[in-house]
DNA sequence: AAACTTTTCGCAAACGTTTTCGTACTATTT
DNA sequence: AAATAGTACGAAAACGTTTGCGAAAAGTTT
């Protein structure tokens, strides 16, 4: 190393005392002599000593140390979230591990596999795919887990999630009654629960109101915005007669923003786009996307807390929690006229 | 803890050898006989073993981790450098631990103070002001570290940053280029070296096409996107007579549009706009930001990778690496007739 | 067959803490 | 003054590894 580290023994020496009163002095102990304990603390400050942590954990066997696992911290909505449960775990002492996953599901066991071997006390994930539970469930048995922004169902974990059903019912509910009647829903809709969720509301929504449903699916997993964009080409070039569009996520309505731009379709005034979200940028001027919003903070919070409890008390049952998504109303949807519809 | 963990001394016993041998199995070391080997190997595997990474780290007196300290992950710019400090470290083989300091400079020092009682084996930090390096100084001084996005000049420390005073030299030609003959420099210049530099940037350039420079400072730290916003309202109502905005930041300039937006002036038909760092977001329709690019993945790159080199070889003096901006050329700056000056 | 090497393994120390237990000393009670 | 209780501290074990050293067993050379 550096400079060599000033450990509890040579504390103790300087101060002429066994490290073990060192040691009781700097935890608050009361096995230990006022005026010992002043002069140790002085003695201890001036020498610069700071614990090891290392040695700690390894006694107390808690590292106070959580792992986070996420797909992207690029993605705003993510490093939203991650900005809260750093902030939460912060608050209650505990440090953050940041593993992205790349989408991975290779990537997010190895994530699992060095958490669990560094000991963290638990596990926050956001997971990479539909099966990700049942691969990691082998390693994640022996730490506290919880997902988030995903439906486990019935699965021996917690997780935290908001509705997604009901957010994509919404949003369809309010693209109808702005007077839209063909309504194409953009983005993936297999694979993960949330995502089938979420075609599922649009789709059930569509049959309520007696619309037909209108996927613009994709097989492979998208990840650079330029592919977005000319998924959304293909949309506005091969789809007909449709006035809204209503996309899996702020990301993917930004891509069709983007191809509309280029095939010179005006967002609202030729077509709606509803995101699902919220996002920052989503309140960008220019942008204005009406879109679905999900509770980053109340996630976060909820989910570190639920963590911590299960840290606390073992024993503690599985929970899931499913948060209310809400509507955030801005200048993307625009009320059409029932008779005339727009034929891109 | 949910399950008692297995220890190597689990897995001795279940092989009937010492755990030193299982140690040895493990680490591929040559003093062990291939057919134990392969019966230890099978026999962890059966049971599940894996290895106690804080009881190594105690041994081998390092953790394989590095502390990342940033302002805020939630900034588009610094989410991104994130990902690729996260790539690179992954690759090498070491862990993240994240703490936002919130530019706070108490909060960055805890931080400093918690990683280094960590252990973590070095440290990348954004610094949340000009005088962090004194503050931090001397908990650092047992810790590689290096700094990042600030020249810390002849400070006795590594770092890497770009050439913050060239980027906006090149801004300002590129305006003037353009037939611009006021500019606006629109966010803080004090405080932070890159900031004063980014400004002196600005400013000589003014100088040097007998240009006025114009400065929108303000004393106190900005945090939310309104903040900037009611800045740039300012800005639109009390400055007269200039054509283009050169914004500290692409965030600055995003807020500047959103300004515009709601004062009617369009940009860049009637006022040009220029940006800092190149944040994905820039690059989207509708906004298409011109700006000054930051090479984020050089710099998360070279920042581990120097990080690493004085983990490694800790005598190696002090190094300090200034990359090349680049400016990025998109709508939000428009050539204008240099008689006619529109007054705002 | 004796004298070496080489291979393969175990013992024990070490990493820096926390915590249990024991003990000397002081203070209080009988 | 003896017995008891309380206070202040140290010794040692424990946490789960890695590693230097030594020793037994096996193989090789003379």
């Amino acid at each position: 190393m550096w400079v060599k580290r000033v450990t509890i023994k040579d504390v103790a020496r300087a101060a002429g005392v066994s490290y073990t009163t060192v040691s009781r002095a700097l935890s608050g102990s009361s096995d230990i002599g006022e005026e010992t304990r002043k002069r140790i603390l002085q003695i201890s400050q001036e020498m610069g000593y700071s614990p090891n942590t290392v040695a700690r954990s390894l006694v107390a066997q808690e590292t106070k140390t959580i792992g986070l696992i996420i797909s992207n911290i690029t993605s705003p909505f993510t490093s939203e979230v991650t900005w809260y449960i750093e902030e939460q775990a912060w608050l209650h002492g505990y440090s953050l591990i940041l593993c992205n996953s790349c989408s991975s599901v290779e990537k997010e066991q190895a994530a699992v596999e060095l958490l669990t071997s560094r000991q963290v006390d638990g596990i926050i994930i956001h997971p990479a795919d539909d099966q990700s539970f049942d691969r990691l469930f082998p390693y994640i048995s022996t730490t506290p887990t919880v997902f988030i922004n995903e439906d486990m169902g019935d699965l021996p974990t917690s997780y935290v999630t908001i509705d997604n059903y009901k957010g994509a019912w919404m949003g369809t509910e309010y693209l109808y009654s702005l007077g839209h009647r063909e309504i194409v829903y953009f983005g993936r809709r297999h694979g993960k629960r949330s995502r089938m969720m979420r075609a599922q509301g649009y789709s059930d929504a569509c049959k309520h109101f007696g619309l037909t449903p209108r996927f613009i699916d994709y097989p492979y997993p998208i990840s650079t915005s330029q592919q977005v964009c000319d998924l959304a080409r293909q949309m506005f070039s091969k789809e007909q007669n449709f006035t809204a569009v209503f996309a899996n996520t702020d990301l993917m309505a930004l891509g069709v923003l983007q191809a509309a731009d280029a095939f010179g379709i005006r967002v609202p005034e030729d077509i709606s786009l509803l995101g699902f979200n919220n996002i920052v940028f989503s309140a960008l001027p220019k942008i204005n996307l009406t879109t679905i919003e999900q509770p980053k903070q109340a996630i976060a919070a909820t989910a570190v807390a639920m963590l911590l409890e299960r840290i606390k008390f073992p024993k503690t049952e599985n929970k899931g929690r499913v948060l209310a998504p809400s509507l955030v109303i801005r200048d993307s949807c625009r009320r059409i006229d029932l008779p005339s519809q727009r034929t891109v």
